[in-house]
DNA sequence: CTTCGGCTGGTCAATCTGTGCAATCGGTAG
DNA sequence: CTACCGATTGCACAGATTGACCAGCCGAAG
């Protein structure tokens, strides 16, 4: 377990906030920009990879815009005697669930789910909970996005020691 | 919706596949790997993010390693006076609120928030029902993170026409 | 005082990028 | 059938960036 986290100082979080805002800047640019020497930027930008805290710089998909308009968050209830990871393995064969997680409280799955419309999303959820393993699924949809996910702001709070 | 969603093709799918698995490799790699031109690389990958079906290319950072161990959902219940709008500002303003969505159901508002621990999470808590505006939270929190934050299969998914 | 790790500023060759261009291909409209 | 269109290809160029080094500087720790 890599549960060792790493505390990040001023400079690490204007080259998160940096690269958050402009990601295709190269580490030159970023050198310049930040004012340090490019080598330190590589240095810190290894570090942080390297420990996981940044765990990469994939493209962000937009599901809204390849044709997924529809986001949902469903809870699932399941059936003791399977385990999480047998149901864990069900959803991972869904594209449709983008996410999911153990949770406290009534119930025991949470997932994110996403589809094409309303109608595809019965499909989506009767695939769900077409697994014996699940014994009922409790739908929420999004209506709004009111604060699109984000993590600047928490870097930057991460650097107040 | 207004927003004309993205066909994608193979191409793209495999292109953002590729770009998931190796994120910091260049046009011209890609377009080796793929067997294209470099020129159709670069457009494709301009039109994706025209059209924003790609957002960006961020550095994922992950809460958990930064200090934020604890993750929570938070369905709020607000008060209907106050707008949407009030609230998302609000909430806006807290680094660990990650992202907000407006929902149906018994609730208004769901957003995901991490903290420190439980006890700061308490805190952050306190923080988002210290506003008038917000009548009840209702806090799940996540134990274990089953599926990870994927959008790789819905993109092969998307092809499929 | 000495050692250590981190940062700086510089060099080098190799590679990649942005940008054009003409030619080709496939499908479509007339 | 033919002309046209967008997409793709292959190629070229100058300029920028990268990864790899290295010597020197500095503050903190021993």
């Amino acid at each position: 377990m890599t549960e060792h986290s790493v505390q990040l100082d001023e400079l690490d979080a204007k080259l998160i906030e940096l690269l958050a805002a402009e990601p295709r800047i190269g580490v030159l640019e970023l050198s310049r920009r930040l004012a340090v020497a490019r080598g330190t930027v590589q240095a810190r930008l290894d570090k942080l990879t390297a420990r996981g805290a940044i765990k990469g710089f994939g493209p962000e998909v937009v599901p809204a815009l390849i044709g997924f308009g529809v986001m949902s968050f469903v809870t699932l209830e399941i059936s003791q005697r399977y385990g999480h990871d047998a149901v864990a393995g069900h959803l991972a064969e869904i594209p449709e669930v983008l996410e999911a997680h153990t949770i406290t409280g009534s119930g025991d799955i949470l997932c994110r789910i996403v589809a094409r419309s309303n109608a595809d999303l019965q499909r989506v959820i009767d695939q769900i909970v077409g697994y014996e393993g699940i014994r009922r699924a409790h739908t929420i949809i999004a209506l709004a996005e009111l604060i699109p996910y984000r993590t600047v702001p928490l870097t930057k709070a991460a650097t107040r020691i």
